[in-house]
DNA sequence: ATGGTCCCCTGACCGC
DNA sequence: TGCGGTCAGGGGACCA
């Protein structure tokens, strides 16, 4: 499904395609997505983009007139096919360049396609957002600050949007691995060079998995077409029962806020 | 305010 | 081969 790696993938993969090119008309096949599609949005024409950015795990095309938000949800892609590329089940809307469209599509529909006049940054789904993970903002005494009152398990708490972007349940589980620390630990339980160690295996795993281009996971695709092939770098996620890449235990897999995950006794305090 | 649970949806997978 | 059950998962909504 698509974290942040993957969005930011796709983010860069449609660039070049729309910045500074006129989205001429915009389908809408199922406007049923986790919210349905506003009916504005079918009646938009002729925006010029004049950015395409990411935040979080949102997608913004930023046009003259107004920002189009699209989130993939976890089964959400964005593609580029030639106009005549017949749409298939799940396709459910076209933005329509010349000769070209990005299509949009997302079996579980979990995703959203949102758009608004305003700011996009002030839209109440972003406003609220914490620190990019490379935000200078991100330091261990930021976490100190944000966990110190907070009881939940770590690995929640490096999940939750507001603390920061970007870190689903993949990444929460790979970072975690690498940094030695426990996802059940109690988040007020950690000092700050456990934050410091933490912050450097996010931004670490992050930034492997945009090199190599997302994870593959079930239905992820890149928007040309191609599969990501992180997934098999992985270290612990879907791995629970495995041998541990560092020792001879065998990874544990338990639920934390019905989220899998999966960690190794030995290595992880 | 904080934490816990539910739910949206479909495809993959598993056991019979 | 077919079928039913279970699971996964982002994150908002809702409740204690």
């Amino acid at each position: 499904m698509p974290e942040l790696p993957e969005v930011e993938t796709t983010c860069r993969g449609i660039q070049a395609a729309l910045e500074g090119k006129i989205i001429k008309r915009i389908v809408i096949r199922n406007p049923n997505l986790r919210w349905p599609i506003p009916s504005a949005v079918s009646k938009l024409k002729n925006l010029t983009v004049q950015a395409v950015k990411r935040r979080a795990k949102y997608i913004l095309i930023i046009t003259h007139s107004g920002t189009i938000i699209i989130h993939l949800g976890m089964s959400g892609s964005l593609k580029l096919v030639s106009d005549n590329v017949r749409a298939e089940k799940h396709d459910h809307a076209d933005f329509v360049l010349e000769n070209l469209c990005i299509r949009y599509r997302d079996p579980r529909r979990f995703g959203a396609i949102l758009w608004t006049v305003n700011p996009p940054l002030t839209h109440p789904l972003l406003s609220a957002l914490g620190c990019e993970p490379w935000d200078f903002d991100f330091t261990a005494a930021y976490l100190l600050q944000r966990a110190k009152n907070k009881k939940i398990a770590v690995k929640q708490f490096i999940m939750d949007q507001s603390v920061v972007v970007g870190v689903g349940n993949i990444y929460a589980n790979e970072a975690l691995f690498l940094a030695k620390i426990s996802p059940l630990r109690v988040t007020n339980t950690l000092e700050l060079k456990e934050w410091q160690i933490l912050i450097k295996t996010i931004q670490q795993v992050l930034k492997k998995a945009i090199q190599l281009g997302g994870t593959t996971l079930r239905d992820f695709k890149a928007p040309e077409g191609k599969l990501g092939y992180f997934s098999q770098k992985l270290l612990v996620y879907g791995r629970g029962g495995e041998l541990c890449p560092c020792c001879d235990a065998l990874l544990e897999s338990v639920p934390i806020a019905k989220r899998s995950t999966v960690f190794c006794l030995q290595c992880q305090k």
